[in-house]
DNA sequence: TATAAAGTCTATACCCACTATAGAGTCAAT
DNA sequence: ATTGACTCTATAGTGGGTATAGACTTTATA
C-alpha cells in the first residue's frame, strides 16, 4: 500500500510517518519506479504499536528501545516493565505537580470579584507576590 | 543594574531574559556606551511577574496580554479571571487525561510477571491490539 | 486523448519556551 | 599587562510533530 493509504489505517498523518521515517522508527518496504514508498502489513502493525505508545505518552527514543527489544522474542522483557513501571511514576509525579497547581489556580479564582477593576484586581495581587 | 545581577535576583537564567526580550515581554532601561543592558527595579518586579506567571504554566502570549492589562488600571479586571479560571480548567482536563493514562499504564505493569520472555510479556501484549 | 484532480516526492520552515554554544568585546582585580 | 569574570550578538538545537512550496506521478473525467 501507498503511504496514504497506511495513514489511513494507522490514523497516523502523512507527514508523522514521514517523520518517523526520518527518525528511523519505521520505514517502507520498497519504492516504486516512481519513488513512492510501499509498506506492507507489518509496517501497518508496527505503527499501530508506536501510536499505542505515544497515546501512553512514551518517547519516541522510549519506542525505540521497546521495538528493539521487541526484536528478541526469547530475552527477558524486564526492561519493557521497568521502563512503563518508571514511565507510570513520573506520570504520577506529573498529576500531583498539576493538582498543586490546580489550587494555587483555584485560590486565585477565589481572590477575584468579578466587578473589580484592574488595579484591584485579586489575581494581579497574588501574581505581583 | 546589569543582567548578571538581574538574573540572580530574577531566578531568570540570562538567557532566558535575553530571549523574553526578543519576545517583547520585558527590555532594559537603558544600555551603557559598551551597550551592556542596564535594568532598574521596575525590571525585576516586571521579571518575577512574569516567572510567577510561567510557575502557573501561563503561555508567554498569556503573560503579555496579562502584562497589557495591567498598565489600565481603570478597566475591568474580568479578561484576567476569565483567562486564569479557563487556565484552571485546562489544567482539570489535563489532570484526568493524566488519571486515566496513569490506570492503563497500571493495568499494563499488572499484566507482567517479571521472569517473563520478551514473547510473552504482557506489556507487549497490550501494546499490540 | 487531453486535461484536471488527487496523490506523492523532497526540502525547508515553523511551533513552544527555552538552552547552549561560538567568537568577540568589556571590565575589575592583581 | 594580564587574567578572569562578565557581557554582547548570532546561530543551532531540543521534542514531536505540522505546514508550506514547488515538482512530479497517477487516476478519473470529458
Amino acid at each position: 500500500m501507498k503511504i496514504g493509504e497506511l495513514s489511513k489505517k494507522s490514523g497516523c498523518s502523512i507527514q508523522t510517518i514521514r517523520f518517523y521515517e526520518r527518525e528511523k522508527l519505521i520505514s517502507p518496504s520498497q519504492r516504486t519506479d516512481s519513488n513512492y514508498r510501499l509498506y506492507d502489513a507489518s509496517s501497518l502493525s508496527r505503527l499501530r504499536f508506536i501510536r499505542q505508545c505515544r497515546s501512553l505518552d512514551l518517547t519516541l527514543a522510549e519506542i525505540t528501545q521497546l521495538l528493539e527489544t521487541k526484536e528478541s522474542p526469547e530475552t527477558s522483557c524486564a526492561s519493557i516493565n521497568n521502563l512503563i513501571h518508571d514511565h507510570m511514576e513520573d506520570v504520577s509525579q506529573k498529576i500531583a505537580e498539576l493538582n498543586e497547581l490546580k489550587a494555587t489556580l483555584a485560590l486565585m479564582v477565589k481572590a477575584c470579584s468579578d466587578n473589580n477593576k484592574v488595579k484591584e484586581c485579586g489575581v494581579l495581587q497574588l501574581l505581583a507576590d
